[in-house]
RNA sequence: GGCCCGUUGGUCAAACGGCUAAGACACGGCCCUUUCACGGCUGAGAUAAGGGUUCGAUUCCCUUACGGGUCACCA
């Protein structure tokens, strides 16, 4: 038998890390397992749709390479995948399960249940519908149907007996058929609820592994209670923990830190981010952490799945990131870094050599410009700068120094790297004294910082021979 | 509150009855180095608590505590 997953949202905001993560584990295990992935569109609340974020869950996963072989955008046999467009589907199993006795209409008005949940909430009595309509008479049901009175479908479940059924992640779960309620499944509007939407079209589209988040575990035995009222064998489930901020608090729209394009605008890699959340929550046994997507593909296995909560870890996600920007060849590197590059600096430079400085020295892209900003204008500084213990310097032993390599650095017209290297090496071995007292101070004139990419020749090389010595001459005047 | 689920260092996590309880991130120290970073070495740090079962429990069972989910004409 041929496996098959889905990923069901529903169209409501952004595309969360959460729900990403969940597509993810359901198309890293039909892949894993050369079975099928299905996307299907789950928009049967009207009042919570948000316009264009249909089109953003279809852009998302095709940017991280999570390409389903079935969906509203690609068609396949099962069609269509948007709920909204298959309300028939709906009723007819609905009225299917009216007349096998598993479900039944319900005309109670929503004002009157609201208030007897009020009441209940109030005494704290725990609130179930109290079946009122599963009593009326065939008569009255026909008579109000056809006066044409409001009303909703609900699931007839039996007051006696348990339920239970095996979670790949949580193991068997059972419960009291009593301590469920009649749920609505056909709303007045003819829409169904997602407790029964999800079961008909699981069903039809011949899902067999529901891989989904575990706010759904509490009411996984309703839905098993559906699949029986059919006659229809349940699929297999696997319930995955949450992704948490922090111990109580779920990743969430606040605190921008929920949404994949929230993480992209940050200058994350969306590899990185990928990478990062499957082992959020699952474990593939070994020490190796960094997977492409088609390693985590061939890594898979739901038995890593852990049952508990993963705190999301922004450090260990600026890390692996870090991880996939030093791995980059210097060409890819320079490509993804150069519109920050720009950000940062808006003189004319050398954006190879500087990109090459900044590989191993940003965990995320937008770190570069703030590293940048000393080129285009030289920040004003305190001459404690010109202190380093280990070099030996200060600002007196510095102002030396510069008075010494100003006029070398005049004379020299070969301005690269290799050359100025050479240069100062020389002056080095000619003043006796050690590499640092001339770069460190060097350093600090041309940047104004104590902290750069890379040191002073290569600020002097980036910055050019003209710039160079005038912010040398301006030290040199700073230090009189 | 009822029902369901969970609990290994600060975080992610390995060990699915048998060792001095891995590893990674973060943190401290050292080395490398013209700074920072990278890299290398190293240090500190955990089985929520209490009962059982067992020759032996992180692992199995019970209780407690704490946390989460769910109880909608939301998904």
């Amino acid at each position: 038998m041929q496996y098959r997953t889905r990923f069901a949202p529903s169209p409501t905001g952004y595309m969360h890390l959460g729900g990403l993560r969940t597509a993810l584990y359901a198309y890293l295990f039909a892949k894993k397992n050369n079975g099928v992935f299905i996307l299907r569109i789950e928009d049967t609340d009207r009042e919570r749709q948000v316009e264009g974020t249909a089109e953003i869950i279809y852009e998302t996963l095709a940017e991280v390479g999570l390409t389903y072989d079935e969906g509203p955008d690609v068609g396949g046999p099962y069609g269509p995948y948007v709920q909204s467009e298959r309300m028939e589907i709906y009723r007819e199993h609905a009225e299917m399960l009216v007349k096998r006795g598993h479900a039944y209409y319900c005309f109670c008005g929503k004002e009157e249940l609201d208030e007897q949940r009020l009441i209940h909430h109030a005494s704290r009595v725990s609130h179930k519908y109290n079946k009122h309509c599963a009593n009326l008479s065939s008569e009255e049901i026909t008579r109000k149907l056809s006066e044409g009175t409001p009303c909703v479908i609900r699931q007839n479940v039996p007051e006696e007996g348990k339920v239970f059924f095996n979670d790949c992640v949580y193991g068997r779960i059972e419960v009291e058929k009593n301590t469920l309620e009649d749920q609505i499944i056909l709303k007045s509007d003819g829409f169904p609820t997602y407790n029964f939407a999800n079961v008909v079209d699981d069903r039809l589209m011949g899902v067999t592994h529901v891989i989904r988040g575990n706010e759904f575990l509490s009411s996984t035995p309703k839905h098993v209670l559906l699949y029986e009222g059919f006659g229809w064998e349940p699929p297999v489930y696997i319930h995955v923990p949450t992704i948490m901020r922090t111990a109580d608090k779920k990743l969430s729209k606040r605190d921008g830190d929920a949404y994949f394009g929230d993480f992209i605008a940050k200058g994350y890699l969306k590899e990185a981010i990928v990478n990062y959340i499957a082992l959020l929550g699952w474990s593939p046994g070994g020490e190796k952490e960094k997977f492409s997507l088609a390693e985590l593909v061939e890594a898979f296995d739901i038995e890593g799945i852990s049952k508990s909560p993963a705190i999301f870890d922004i450090k260990k996600l600026d890390w692996l990131n870090g991880e996939y920007l030093r791995a980059m060849d210097g060409e890819e590197f320079h490509d993804k870094a150069l519109p920050y590059i720009k950000e940062g600096v808006k003189r004319d430079i050398d954006t190879r050599m500087v990109a090459k400085l900044m590989k191993d020295r940003v965990e995320r892209l937008t770190e570069i410009p703030e590293q940048l900003d000393f080129i285009d204008a030289l920040p004003d500084y305190s001459l404690e700068l010109y202190t380093h213990k280990k070099m030996k310097t200060n600002a007196e032993s510095a102002g030396q120094m510069l008075a010494e390599i100003f006029p070398v650095l005049e004379r020299l017209d070969d301005w690269r790297q290799e050359a100025i290297h050479e240069t100062l090496m020389a002056l080095v071995e000619r003043l006796g004294c050690k590499n640092g007292q001339i770069l460190w101070p060097l350093r600090v004139a041309l940047s104004g910082k104590a902290q750069t990419p890379g040191g002073g020749i290569e600020i002097a090389v980036i910055l050019g021979k003209g710039e160079t010595l005038a912010r040398i001459s301006h030290a040199l005047g700073k230090l009189k």
